[in-house]
DNA sequence: AATGAATGAGACTTCATTCAT
DNA sequence: TATGAATGAAGTCTCATTCAT
C-alpha cells in the first residue's frame, strides 16, 4: 500500500516542519511535544508512532536540514562570482531560505546538553566549511590563509547570528562589502 | 544588623555566581532552581527568599554583567592601540574574563520568549557598541562607516562566537589578524 | 471514538464529584489536587488533562451545580401550596439535594479572592431569587414586597446556613414555621 | 519593667488586629503569616515569641472577639425596646461594631478543619444565644417558642450574613421588619 | 525584645512518554 | 494508522516554622 507510506511522510513533513519552526522560536526546551502534535493537526500517539523521542525528533531535523545544505554547498553554484564571494553569497542564500534552522542551530549549539552528539557531527560540517573557505583564500593567494579562513569564517557566522537577531538587517549590503574585502 | 547584611549579599552573591555557571553550561531553561540552590549548598526556600523567581535571578546576573561590561568599556582603556585596535582588544579581554556570561547571553539571545525585556535592555548596550565602532571608523577615515561598522560589529561577534565553542580557539591571533585590516 | 468520549466524562464526572465533596467538607484552600485526584483514583497529571488548573475544577463545579440549581428552580414545581410556600419548599429539597454544594458556596462567597468572577455570576443569581421572593409576595398582597423579599431571603438563607452547620437540624419544622408567618 | 510588658501588649494586639482584618478578607488559608508580619510591621520572629503557630493566632483572635461579644450581650442593654428588639439591635450593633470578626466566622464556620476545637466552644456561645432568644419569645408570649428561637436565629444569622456578603446591605430596615414580626 | 536567615515539606503545574483501544 | 487517556517524575514556587545572633 503506497497510500500508507504516503500518509506517512505527509505525517512526518509536517511534524518537522512545526517543529522546527517552534524550536525556532521558542528554544528547544521550551517547546513541548504537546505543542508540536497540536500545531501539527495530530495526535500526541501518532507524533510517537514516528518518533521515538523528543530528541529524535530534533535528529531528524537536524539530519534533513544539514543535508540539504551541504547538497547546497556542494552542488553547482547558484550564484556567480569567485570562489569567496560565492561562498559568501551562498550563504546568504541559505541563511535566507533556512532562517528557521540556523535559529534553532544558533540557539543551541553553545547549551548542547542534549544535543552532545548532534554537535559532534556539526563539527565535521564546520571543519569542511572552514577548509572549503581556506582553499578559497588559498586560490585567491591571500597571505595566512589559517587565520584568515578563521576570520572570514567568523565573519560570516557574526553576519549571520546578526541577521538571526535583528529585523531587517540589510544583510545583502553587509556581504556585498564583506566580499569587496576579499577582490583583488 | 550588619551581620544579617552580610550573610544576606553573601548568599545572593553565591547564588548569582552559580547560577551563571550553571545557566553558561547548561542553558537557561535546562537548568533548574534545585540545582543551582543544591550546588550553592543552600535550600530551595532561601533562595526564594532572594529572588522572587527564576527570572528574577536571570535579570539580577544580566544587570551585574551588563554594568560591569559597560564600565569596562567605558573607563579609561586598559590596552593600547588605536580606537579600533582598544575596541577589539578590550572586547577579547572582557570574553575571557566574563565566557560565562558571554555563554549564557549567546545561548539565549535568539530564543528570547522569557527574556524579552532583557533583550530590549541589550538591544540600546548592542547599539551603543556599534555606535562606538563607526565612531572609531570615522577617526580612522575608513568609507561607509555605517555599513563597515555593521560588518566590523559581526566580524567581532562571530568571533566571540566561535570562541565560546570551540576549545583552544586561538583568538588572539584572529583578533590581531582583524585589527590589521583596519590599520593603515 | 465514543470510548474516548465515555471515559473522558467518566473522569470528569468523577473528578467533579470527588472536588466538590472535598470542598465542601475541607474547604476550597485546605484540599490539595492531589488529595482529589487521590480519591477519585487516578493521578495528578490526569486530572490536568481535564482541567487547567485547580481554578478551573471550582469553576466546572459551580456551573454544573448552578445549571442544576437554575433548571430546578425554573421548572414546573414538584411541590406544592402557594408561591412563597412553593420557593421555601423548593429550596429546602434542593438543600438537601445538594448539601455539598451548598456548604462550598457559603463556604467560599464571603473570602472570594479567587472566585470574585464567579461570584459576581452567583450575585444574578442571587438577584434572581430576590426577585422571585418579591414576586409572590406582591402576589400574596404583602406590604413593603422590596423589603420583605430581603427578610424572607435573608431568612430562608440563615435558615440554609443552620441545617448545614448542624447536625440534625429540624428544617422541615423551621421551613413549615416560616411558611406559616406568609399565610392568609 | 512595665516598660516591656506594654510594648509585648501593643506589639500582640497589633497582629491580632492586622491577622483579623487579613483573614476577613481573604481567609485563614490563604493568608500568610509573613503577610501579617509584614503588614504588622514587624519581623516572623517576633510574631513568634507572641504565638506559638498560625493556629494560636487564630485562637486568639477567637478569644477576644467571643469575649467582647459575650459581654456586650450580657451587660445592661445599651439599645431599648423589648427583649427581642433589644437582642436584634444589640446584634445588628456588634456586626457592625465587629465586621470583619464576622466574616471570618461566617467564612470559617463550615469547613472548619483547622478550628474544630473553637467551634465546639462557639457552639456553647451559639446555644446560649438560642437559648437568649428562646427566652424572649417566651416572655412575649409567642408559642412554639423553640421552634420560632431556631427560626429567629436563622433570621438574625441569615440577615448578618448578607449584611457581610453585599455593599450597602439596608440591615437597619431589615431588622425593623423582623422587629415588627414579633411585636404585640 | 527583635531580626531575618534558613529549612524542607508540600502546593500547583507541566511534561515526555506509554498504552489500551 | 491513529487517538487521547493515563502516568509519574520533576519543575517552580509558597509556606509555616525554627534558629543563630
Amino acid at each position: 500500500m503506497p497510500r500508507f507510506q504516503e500518509k506517512r511522510e505527509l505525517s512526518i513533513n509536517k511534524l518537522v516542519e512545526v517543529a522546527l519552526r517552534l524550536f525556532a522560536s521558542k528554544g528547544y526546551e521550551a517547546t513541548s511535544i504537546r505543542n508540536i502534535a497540536g500545531e501539527a493537526g495530530m495526535s500526541l500517539g501518532l507524533l510517537y508512532n514516528y518518533f521515538k523521542s523528543k530528541d529524535e525528533l530534533l535528529e531528524e531535523i537536524f539530519r534533513r536540514s544539514v543535508e540539504d545544505i551541504h547538497a547546497s554547498f556542494v552542488q553547482s553554484p547558484e550564484v556567480g562570482g569567485s570562489g569567496i564571494e560565492q561562498h559568501i553569497r551562498q550563504t546568504v542564500k541559505l541563511l535566507k531560505e533556512k532562517k528557521d534552522f540556523w535559529k534553532l542551530l544558533h540557539g543551541i549549539r553553545i547549551q548542547s546538553e542534549v544535543v552532545r552528539q548532534l554537535m559532534a557531527e556539526m563539527q565535521e560540517q564546520t571543519a569542511y566549511i572552514e577548509d572549503r573557505i581556506r582553499q578559497n583564500l588559498i586560490v585567491a593567494g591571500i597571505p595566512f590563509p589559517d587565520l584568515e579562513a578563521k576570520l572570514l569564517f567568523a565573519s560570516i557566522d557574526g553576519m549571520a547570528s546578526h541577521f538571526l537577531l535583528y529585523d531587517n538587517y540589510p544583510i545583502d549590503d553587509v556581504a556585498s562589502l564583506l566580499i569587496m574585502k576579499y577582490k583583488k
